[in-house]
DNA sequence: TTCATTTCTGGACACTATGTCTATTTTCAG
DNA sequence: CTGAAAATAGACATAGTGTCCAGAAATGAA
């Protein structure tokens, strides 16, 4: 076989250990300084001393801090999606794969308040609610003759939900899950399903 | 990091043409930058260029970036609280203040976006969740034979609804406002007010 | 085991940004 | 007009970024 050039940084499934453990080092690193201090604050330099790997080997797996976060949220990701995956065997009614999203929460909640809370920022978020919203979106399907202002409507019941469900999602979490993911989520479903009466 | 509290203007509020003169150029240049580029990329220095004001005189009215554009949110806050004290007067159903904050919110459009925007950060997003939350929590009423559980349901709504209305919001205001104020809060207050059905 | 290959490494480099300070000039209010 | 306040440029120390290199170390494969 000729040569591949194949670099660290590569998508390419990595074979070599010490390319996995690097990166968990940093992964892992990266996580627990978010639990001490602002996401900003904390420099390239930080994170390689926390998981003793070399600067300059840093940057040829990552761009940068933020690529790093980027990457453990991915993985978070992943996990959710073969979790909604068993989810929507058995039910069909409502926003089926909240009940995953808390369960799965809850299991990897130190993972989950570095990455997405209050101190996480803005990179999190974003990313998380990309996921959310196509959650969502597949569940409010679009009708064939949907006119502007059905689609308008629907635009806006979407974001509405994502909204709601992250709010509620990161509340709970930095309150420390003291609720079980089953009360959460009736807490959200007969709010979506009902609405909110107030006084 | 910032480690002295220096502010000009201090004794009485600001008379000097000055420092009003210098304060507005930041806030402007700010914004418009905002704008353009991604808020982390933009420098102090860069602000100051298009202020056209000198870097040290920056440092002499804010600690750094952030509190230059936290200022910013403490104008548009001041402006709706006044606008929210209005709109109470005439009372209705239901959450009464968003029409305000609506309407508020389409007329200084650029400030907002800016500030509150995909681009804009975490800053502004917290401050401004903040706010709403006053706001929510002043409409949903706590019982004086509140139980537990009732704290917890009463605290989720308010979660839900905060995260609800600021994703509508952001929405609304990063795809341009299209639709009228009263439009986009009778959309909010049908779904908050009747839920939401999915399929 | 041996060995070619890949990865890790520290240190050097050029660069940009931060925040403080000072001496000087400009602008203001009274 | 005048004293006080504000704005300024430029210098300074510090810190972080991202790239590059040559050598050391670990790895997978033979």
């Amino acid at each position: 076989m000729p040569k591949k050039i194949t670099k660290p940084g590569d998508r390419r499934t990595s074979i070599d250990r010490r390319v996995v453990r690097t990166r968990k080092s940093l992964q892992d690193a990266l996580i627990s300084l978010i639990h001490k201090r602002e996401y900003d604050t904390i420099s390239v330099d930080d994170i390689c001393k926390a998981a003793d790997v070399g600067r300059s080997t840093f940057y040829t797996h990552y761009a940068g801090k933020d690529e790093l976060k980027r990457s453990g949220l991915e993985i978070l990701h992943k996990e959710l999606r073969e979790r909604q995956h068993l989810a929507q065997k058995t039910e069909t009614r409502g926003f089926n794969f909240t009940l995953a999203l808390f369960e799965h929460a809850k299991e990897r909640i130190d993972h989950f308040r570095a990455l997405a809370g209050n101190r996480g920022g803005a990179i999190a978020r974003s990313e998380i609610q990309n996921i959310l919203t196509k959650l969502v979106r597949s569940e409010l399907t679009r009708r064939p003759d949907e006119t502007q202002t059905d689609a308008f409507q629907r635009e806006a019941t979407i974001q509405f939900t994502v909204g709601a469900l992250q709010s509620l999602l990161r509340w709970w979490l930095e309150n420390g899950a003291k609720q079980s993911p089953q009360e959460i989520d009736d807490a959200f479903q007969r709010l979506i399903g009902n609405g909110v009466a107030p006084k």
